[in-house]
DNA sequence: ATAAACCTTAGAGTTAACACTAAGGTCAAG
DNA sequence: CTTGACCTTAGTGTTAACTCTAAGGTTTAT
């Protein structure tokens, strides 16, 4: 199978391909006599793991952990598996909580502007963004 | 007031000032007899108004755009403000919406996996991420 | 045999919001 | 009058995950 096949078969681009193998999260396949890239199964089950990895949240750097991780399974234990895991919920989380913010003081601001037509002179949200005491306390 | 001066009053750094005038968020100050920023009272409250919106979460091209209604008031409707911070609002929800769902699956993953100390090949994390049915349905 | 569709590499471009560096001019204190 | 702290510009680097471009070689079908 060749890049375009293989891109088409999982919904990625062959550049996407390409630079998943630069980057370690691919491996190198068999080049044919002219150079192409000749793909297999194996190939496509790297790039579902990818995939499914990519789903839940993890970041290219922590797939490749991943990866790494599944092919050296009896080096690895569970543990270390779970707290990869854990530590990407825990980011996830934190970040969650800072847009959990940023969405109720927009939520407050939007609440208190009278959204009219008319001349911007009076807006509440200008002048929360301009006075000390606008926001918060 | 020179621009480490003003930096330190609002706590940001000097290369974010020259960086928020090269963009157009903070008006250009006058230069003293050899060059030197020159800054007052109201290069201090644009950066206060900057740093209001940064905390409830707009970027920098969006608070060139507030920062423009707010210096020409009479010409902007309160529905402008209002449309730019609902919408604002609502990307926020769609970003909180997908890591909520990335949390869902990392909590998920997590709970299914035992792990122990013990090598890794029967972990149920990176069986989840291999089969096809390790997810979801 | 030739055109369309495919493949190759290397390298630059994208986005956001700065941080860092170099090479140099200025100002206050002692 | 010299140090040290400050300022200037222009330009490069950072991170993530690709995308796009250029310049060219290969395969397949007609
Ligand atoms: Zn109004
Ligand atoms: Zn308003
Ligand atoms: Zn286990
Ligand atoms: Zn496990």
């Amino acid at each position: 199978m060749r890049i375009g096949e293989l891109a088409k078969q999982v919904d990625m681009s062959t550049d996407a391909l390409r630079y998943y193998e630069q980057q370690g999260l691919l491996s190198a396949p068999q080049r044919s006599a002219s150079g192409y890239r000749q793909y297999g199964g194996k190939h496509m089950a790297q790039l579902r793991f990818i995939r499914r990895a990519k789903d839940v949240g993890f970041s290219l750097e922590e797939i490749a952990e991943l990866l790494k991780i599944n092919f050296e399974k009896a080096e690895h234990s569970c543990q270390e598996v779970k707290d990869l895991t854990l530590k990407k919920r825990d980011l996830v989380a934190q970040r969650i909580a800072e847009l959990q913010r940023f969405h109720a003081s927009l939520s407050q601001l939007a609440e208190q502007c009278c959204g009219s037509s008319a001349p911007a002179q009076h807006c509440s949200i200008l002048t929360a963004l301009e006075d000390i005491d606008g926001l918060n306390q």
